[in-house]
DNA sequence: CGGACAATTGAAGCCGGTCAAAACTGGTGG
DNA sequence: CCACCAGTTTTGACCGGCTTCAATTGTCCG
């Protein structure tokens, strides 16, 4: 058996939501709605909020987060281009559960309630995708869940890097990966204390894990890294 | 504004899966299908395994957890009757991501992966009952993620305890509730040592909150619970 | 070139995990 | 009915990982 970790490479399926589906559903849902362009920082709906509708990464990058009472944020999620957006609000007919902002200057479609829940009535393509789409999110959370619980901060921060290599990955390329996040976010993802991320980060740069500059992280030695994740336990041999 | 807290309430909801859907739905999906006792304790399916069907509980209580390469058991949901055990893993068609056991004895009927896609391919209230689901699902585990992440042990317990009230009480019924669980589970439910787990009992059963058995704990100050799990932030004057 | 913000480093201190042992509980059989 | 046993709960002691607070350094842009 090779080194290879679980989960993480299921963004690769979140993507193809719209593909493959029948060309006139991706119309109606596509080519009506406006597309904007969020800039870095900026926030596209709000925990609490009402939505109206669903939006559709074109290009960029976004993180879903929620605002504790006290001002900490904890993301739990990055979405990529090809992603939905706000899409479990409006299938709950809930107010937004989390909220979310433009990690880079991204294109957004705006795709409205009605268009796309009369699309979802009308098409079981959709639907099973999107039902499928759901259960994969699920069995990737249970994972993230589990994780943040029994696993101690450098054994999350590994990981995460793990997967964010992954998710900042230019589609096709094999080339080295910049993990282009700031410091304070990759804290949040991680769900420790800027400093502790810092002073881990330059740990894993002194074992030559990975270089890093002020706003961005390569991993170098993935091995390396995943040893740091501890997936299979401490005792190698086991029992 | 009175002493209300979030989530948790949301299991009502889930609960009502398969009420007001067409009766010959229901049917199809529960007349076939057989009806077993799993005794407390049983494993009902395990992470990992291929499912070959869904379980609908008819009574009793389970819980979905997953199990770390270190032996660690982390608690992810508890489920009561009238809720579905296993579709994300059909709906995803991946294996299972987490297992599940009987907490009490547990009456369970198996509906087999042919009946369950066939009724959920024909009849569109099912699939769009299972979208809600699935999005208010996911609010639910959003809070839980983000309590995890962000709060501490006490405050995690405190809020642990104020869903599982309502999660163990009896339907209709106003009286005081017992939460039947094992400190070992309420441990790996909140995500700490039982140890740990114990000591905080002890300080919540000293303010007078809660009275505990060996086997259960009942909460008897329930604002003293809210302000345990402080929710709005430390300052209650906010600004 | 300054100025604001982000990243880094340092120093304390406590929360919570771990290990070990004692007390308790519930169930069993004599 | 009681004594016993296995498993669970509880308590104690210890200490190390992380958080917090504070101060310094670095970076990016107008």
């Amino acid at each position: 058996m090779s080194t290879q970790f679980p989960s993480g490479n299921f963004r690769l399926k979140t993507e193809q939501l719209f593909e493959g589906l029948p060309p006139e559903d991706i119309n109606q849902l596509l080519i009506g709605g406006a597309t904007h362009v969020y800039r870095k920082g900026e926030i596209i709906f709000r925990e609490g909020g009402i939505p109206t509708g669903v939006y559709h990464i074109k290009s960029g990058k976004v993180k879903k987060y929620k605002t504790t009472p006290t001002g900490v944020e904890q993301i739990i999620y990055i979405c990529s281009a090809g992603e939905l957006l706000g899409y479990h609000a409006l299938l709950s007919e809930e107010r937004y559960a989390d909220s979310t902002a433009a990690l880079v200057s991204s294109e957004i479609t705006f795709i409205s309630k009605e268009v796309f829940l009369g699309v979802l009535s009308r098409s079981s393509a959709l639907s099973n995708r999107l039902l499928k789409l759901l259960g994969l999110e699920f069995s990737g959370f249970v994972d993230s869940f589990t994780n943040l619980a029994t696993r101690n901060v450098r054994e999350r921060l590994a990981f995460n890097l793990l997967v964010l290599e992954d998710k900042f990955r230019e589609a096709g390329k094999t080339d080295a990966v910049d993990i282009v996040l700031s410091r304070t976010d990759l804290a949040n993802i991680t769900g420790t204390a800027k400093e502790t991320l810092v002073r881990l980060l330059k740990e894993f740069k002194q074992k030559n894990l990975i270089q890093t500059t002020s706003s961005s992280v390569r991993i170098i030695d993935r091995e390396g890294v995943i040893a740091e994740a501890n997936f299979m336990g401490k005792t190698p041999g086991k029992k």
